[in-house]
RNA sequence: GCCGCCGUAGCUCAGGGGUAGAGCGCGCCCUUGGUAAGGGCGAGGCCGAAGGUUCGAUUCCUUCCGGCGGCACCA
């Protein structure tokens, strides 16, 4: 490089409008910037070089492709987050000296802070603390970037005090530069990228939350204080971002499933969901359907005790592995366990009665209902619960079945993913985890299998490595809702090790034992988490074969009053779910209060309709109405709200 | 489990060392009104639980329980 330098000599770098443009060697991203124009030059952040983010004075040796950052660009996020990020612990530096920094990176639609200090922050911090930020930015500190000597490096943050930048340093691999970035008299360890100066930050940011975290992510660290915020472009963005937040929370399942009256949960029973009509309707509407797709789908259906003696357990290698989270009661002479999954009682049904190959692939389902303990601060509303019904089933099949097994279950998931609305879906390969069962041996079987198997199946997958069950490698089944968030719900595993456990055997075509490989699947995953995840993909507004009320008669006077009775009946003859509204109130307020409780469809009948055996229809969102004959209306309804994909085949 | 915040009427929340307030909801009365809130009156609270400080605690302190936001965990 050096040879190089003094031999000054030319580079060609490609723009983004294809254009190439030549540099004498070692030109730095401000001058290419310059020499394009002063007004990009002014409005520069950052450089693109080969696809990487660098700082605007990074020198350039080679040909390459060039594009210069700003805030237009969608890169422009990423090192705005970052820098406020930095500003950000500068402020807290500044008012609150005895803090020590540790990391800050950018996240999803902003960046934390983790710091350390005896003290505890309070979010009341916040406002001195942005408005030090502003005045930081207001400042235009430059910020340079120095590379230093790794002992240096060390000594420095060690004479302030600042032992997790000193870890960190000490950790950093041999050959990486030390790199450090200075703003005035602050300055951060950090591999950058940075803008040129603070006041290139658009001031468009906020302080979000207060939380604690594990320094570096274990919990056997001291825990840190880390501060969350939120930071964009420019201020429109922020308010859009901050209006979208207002917007799912509005969508909130527990929320909504109190506005709707589906559930609540209280304090007696953490964890556990007391399931209100509505609700309760909801839930055994998604069983229905799961239970009719598994039956044609070739499954059987068991049910299997609750309360099950340790010995099972132990051998299953449960209680080793997973005895701090199972519920734990115990008789006279006997210690018995709250099931926290299925498996090993459907292993008990398999071996009753010896198995033929001819039996195979033998599918058994169960919503099963199991007990884990969670610890306290995992419990959320309906997502994380520690009493919940899985739609779980277990396919014993033999070694060659898997990749049948697999597209065929991949499939099933697929078209039951789509009547609820999901076609969004990912799925993800996950492989032996650290701590597991089976003999390596077992586990490269088991991986090469499913791996055979999905791809054989024809469809996409991303690796997760490490991620697998203790027993076996998995696929996971990840949909996106309506607002873009991912849910993993479905799973399917591959499990050789608790059929040997369990010692389930099966008779092959030779006359002899055959270990069974296990299956592990569930589509939903848990009944609860589902029906959390439908509330807020569908905002409580459900499709009208979900809906838990499905129409609300609602009389206009007391002489429809039972006219509404007869259609009310006319609507259940036919299984749809309705109600009569007959209350002395006006037929504004009525419709107002069914609206406000998403009720998908509202008949109202007055004397009209009562002598004309008709209803005037109004959907839910929308603002006309159609008179239609009763019995048309009804035909129509129940036609709409029959289950998606039970119809047609 | 860990850190922070919170716990007041069915719900959403205000208040604050001298035993409590609003809106919505609920009940009753008037109103029978054609597609997103008609009017009046009224009931409703061991201020999460247990200890402590105090003449006196819902208010201050401690512990516990639960909720919320993260972290860790998630067969």
């Amino acid at each position: 490089m050096r040879k190089s330098l003094q031999n000054p000599k030319i580079i060609k770098l490609t723009l983004p409008d294809g254009s190439l443009r030549e540099f004498p060697m070692a030109v730095s991203g401000l001058e290419i910037a310059m020499a394009i124009g002063p007004g990009l030059a002014n409005a520069a952040l950052a450089i693109r070089f080969n696809g990487e983010l660098r700082d605007l004075k990074t020198e350039i040796y080679e040909d390459g492709e060039f594009s210069v950052v700003t805030l237009k660009d969608e890169d422009a996020l990423e090192l705005i987050r970052h820098d406020t990020a930095h500003v950000l612990a500068q402020a807290v530096q500044e008012l609150f000296p005895d803090t020590q920094v540790t990391i800050g990176p950018t996240i999803e639609n902003g960046f934390y802070y983790d710091f350390a200090r005896e003290n505890q922050f309070s979010s009341d911090d916040f406002e001195v603390i942005e408005n030090r930020m502003v005045e930081i930015i207001d400042q235009d500190l430059p910020i340079e970037r120095k590379i230093w000597n790794r002992d240096e490096a060390t000594n420095h943050f060690l004479s302030k005090g600042e032992v997790y930048k000193a870890e960190i340093i000490n950790d950093l691999p041999e050959d990486e530069e030390v790199s450090v970035y200075r703003q005035g008299n602050w300055l951060d360890l950090c591999r950058g990228p940075h803008l040129p100066s603070t006041g290139k930050l658009p001031k468009a940011f906020k302080m979000m939350k207060l939380a604690g975290a594990y320094w570096r992510g274990d919990s056997n660290n001291e825990m840190l204080q880390r501060m969350y915020g939120t930071a964009w472009s420019d201020q429109k963005q922020l308010k859009a971002y901050l209006h979208m937040l207002e917007e799912a929370e509005k969508r909130d399942h527990r929320r909504i499933g109190r506005e709707l009256n589906l559930f609540h949960l209280q304090e007696e029973a953490a964890g556990a969901v007391f399931w209100h009509p509505n609700g309760w309707t909801l839930y055994r509407t998604v069983q229905s359907y799961m239970r009719i797709r598994l039956e044609r789908a070739g499954y059987v259906e068991v049910n299997t005790p609750q309360l099950v003696d340790r010995t099972l357990w132990e051998d299953s290698g449960h209680w080793e592995k997973f005895r701090e989270s199972m519920f734990v009661t115990e008789d006279e002479e006997k210690v018995l366990a709250i099931k926290p999954m299925n498996c090993p009682c459907h292993v008990q049904i398999f071996s009753q009665g010896i198995k033929s190959y001819r039996d195979l692939p033998y599918r058994m389902a169960e919503f099963g209902s199991c007990h884990r303990n969670e610890p306290s601060g995992a419990l959320h509303g309906l997502m994380r619960v520690r009493a919940f019904t899985q739609d779980d089933a277990h396919i014993f099949c033999t070694n060659e079945q898997i990749t049948s097994e697999t597209k065929i279950f991949c499939d099933l998931l697929m078209s039951i993913y789509k009547d609820f609305g999901f076609e969004d879906v990912i799925i993800k390969y996950s492989d032996r985890p650290q701590v597991r069962a089976g003999s390596d041996e077992v586990w490269e079987r088991a991986e090469c299998a499913l791996k055979e198997a999905v791809e054989a199946a024809d469809y996409d997958y991303v690796l997760n490595p490490g991620e697998g069950a203790f027993y076996g490698p998995k696929l996971e089944f990840v949909l996106r809702d309506a607002i873009g968030r991912d849910w993993q719900c479905g799973t399917l595993q591959v499990d050789f090790v608790l059929p040997e456990r369990l010692d389930a055997s099966y008779i092959g075509m030779n006359g002899e034992k055959h270990r069974p490989v296990m299956l592990h699947r569930a589509i939903l995953g848990s009944f609860e988490r589902f029906i959390g995840i439908l509330i807020e993909n569908f905002s409580g507004r459900f499709p009208l074969w979900l809906a838990p009320l499905q129409i609300v008669v609602a009389s206009i006077t007391d002489e429809a009053a039972s006219y509404a009775e007869d259609v009310v009946a006319a609507c259940r003859a036919v299984s749809l779910k309705a109600e009569t509204d007959v209350r002395n109130e006006k037929i504004n307020f009525k419709v107002r209060e069914h609206s406000v409780a998403k009720v998908p469809v509202i008949f109202v009948v007055g004397a009209r309709e009562a002598t004309n055996r008709t209803v005037s229809i109004r959907r839910l969102g929308g603002k006309e109405q159609e008179i239609v004959a009763l019995a048309q209306a009804v035909d129509t309804l129940a036609m709409e709200a029959a289950m998606p994909s039970l119809l047609s085949d």
